[in-house]
DNA sequence: TTGTATGCGTTATCAC
DNA sequence: GTGATAACGCATACAA
């Protein structure tokens, strides 16, 4: 039997009046209304026309039993649990929270509660958290995944809707939603191309992921033109600013591409801490345009991922798989560079510091 | 009959080679293992001995069938479905996610995965999806919860565990993890005061958040010392600032605390396209010491939230809870100021900008 | 439109 | 230590 044995006990036999406590259930709402459970089962779900009157009755019966469906019951049954998933690779950026905070009230909407897992930039993490996602779940989507083509193959094997954010895929069983970052980087860099600046540094991202990629793809893109590009590693975190700042100044650039907001904030931070002025004697920008990119000093330039035309998109596109729509569909968005404060033209000649 | 009917056709009569496609039962792996159900049951669950003989033949089957339990009946069996739900006002507060971030960790440790929910500082949405996340979790975490004592009750009525974050809560059926914001408010005035400031503003944060009624409680007790102390509204949007710098301003005051990081990082930001500086001309302080105060200029005076400790805790008694611990416990924090360079002394005389 | 009967995949009780 | 089996609470094919 199973843990809850007993708390519905009588019912059949005597007519309803046994034992009190515990939830009531669709029987015994089904008995005090005069109907069937499938009667029941039809006026809460919707699922098929029932007369007024024991719509009425129904409710009636419900309202003083306080009955309540078990969703539980309800999903067992229906093989469907009213749960998506949600992935993402580090929620201690505010990218991937304001695409979780977005996705949470499109989906909270539709009847839809949301299971969040974060992979802290582990493939192995996120293997085993999506897979373990995707049991509960009726779909699972994955933000800017760090694993590769054999894992995502895992996850559709479950037999579930996978939809990618900001990962390129080519196998159409997955639908995906992605920002094109590669135009919008390399409208900034013709920014700071246009500003004067020749030596640029570049600080790379997580090396598996594919926003990286783009971004990086499209600043290199402009050694073709002349100008010179150095290379370091950021990280996601905001401790690292320090390093990363003695390295910059060792390379002698006169700006500095951060692959993300997050990066650039920290280096900004660290580089005031050495008397070195933004963008006096180096300009920086961003990627992302998270809130406090506007609050810094001076105010970040950037890109601005349009996450809430992301979310909105990434529901729509799950809403859709979740009710039977052949996966497979793309969707790309442009975002845009925003111009602030931190970027300006090169000092004019070395050492003027 | 279910919308999975027909999945798992056979096996009974014939011997188990019938139907293929879909996920593998326990029944079926008891019958390719040549034990019980009950057996398999049990070697999943570890939930009483079995010999060592069977256990291993139970493992080579589900591995050679790839079995793997079915979480919804389990839950549906055992009715505890390893869900917690966390509900905060403002997902868009680092301070709120971080504390999910946290939880998360800790929650997928012991094996189980988190429901978010976000109430938008809505005491309704609160209700609707506290009572929606108890459905299905085993427990509740309320996160600064804005609604009162009586959606509290309806939610423990759920039988289940609820836990209160910054929230203090007589009532003994809910335990408790709070942070002392009355004391680490106080030392952060008294820092003020022992620089000079005599006439401050308050920028109040959501009236019926609980934490926000101690901040004020401990800067209101500074007008018994004689200072003079302006009260002002803050929102919990960073698109607010300007407005607030314009009342700020007008006050006259020399100093700013605001209710948390968000309203102040705001204000500092609003305060500069003005030309006033921070803290020549007016110091600010935060509360919350979120990520993103140490890299504006000035970095931000604030008040350090626990977070990790609060994250700590609450899961820890969650788990007692879910355990069956009885509830009431009552967790208390402190909190710490974090002097940066968003205070100052006060500009010598009046009319001096 | 409504009711009946069965199955969803497990857990846990009881007997051995 | 192991097996048989009744719940868990609901959805739904099918009959009426």
């Amino acid at each position: 039997m199973s843990g809850q044995r007993g708390r519905n006990a009588g019912g059949g036999a005597t007519g309803g009046d046994g034992a009190r406590p515990g939830r009531p259930t669709i029987r015994q709402v089904a008995e005090a209304a005069g109907v069937s459970v499938a009667t029941v089962s039809r006026v809460f779900a919707g699922s098929a026309a029932v007369s007024a009157e024991l719509t009425r009755r129904v409710h009636e019966a419900a309202g003083r039993l306080g009955y309540a469906p078990h969703v539980v019951a309800q999903s067992l049954a229906s093989g469907r649990s009213n749960i998506i998933g949600i992935l993402v690779p580090n929620l201690a950026n505010p990218h991937f929270y304001s695409l979780i905070k977005y996705v949470l009230h499109d989906a909270a909407r539709d009847g839809y509660q949301v299971l969040v897992a974060d992979s802290d930039e582990s493939p192995a993490a996120e293997r085993e958290l999506g897979l373990s996602l995707l049991r509960r779940a009726d779909g699972l989507i994955l933000s800017a995944p760090r694993s590769g083509p054999a894992t995502f193959r895992e996850f559709v094997a479950e037999g579930r809707p996978v939809l990618m954010v900001d990962r390129k895929i080519d196998d159409p069983v997955m639908s995906s939603v992605v920002v094109d970052a590669f135009g919008a980087m390399r409208d900034l860099l013709q920014h700071l191309a246009g500003l004067g600046h020749e030596h640029l540094a570049y600080l790379h991202g997580p090396a598996r992921s594919w926003q990286e990629q783009e971004r990086w793809r499209a600043v290199r893109g402009f050694r073709r033109q002349g100008l010179r590009v150095d290379e370091l590693t950021a990280t996601e975190s905001l401790d690292d600013g320090r390093r990363v700042a003695d390295e910059v100044l060792a390379t002698g650039c006169t700006a500095v591409a951060a692959y993300n907001d997050l990066a650039a904030i920290s280096l900004v931070g660290a580089l005031a801490e050495r008397g070195i002025r933004v963008p006096e004697d180096v300009s920086v920008t961003g990627y992302d345009d998270i809130p406090f990119g506007r609050f810094m000093a001076p105010p970040l330039t950037t890109v601005r991922a349009p996450q809430r035309d992301v979310a909105a998109a990434a529901w729509l596109a799950m809403r859709g798989l979740l009710e039977g729509q052949r996966p497979g569909a793309r969707t790309v968005l442009s975002a845009e560079p925003v111009i602030r404060r931190s970027t300006g033209a090169p000092r004019p000649a070395a050492g003027a510091r």
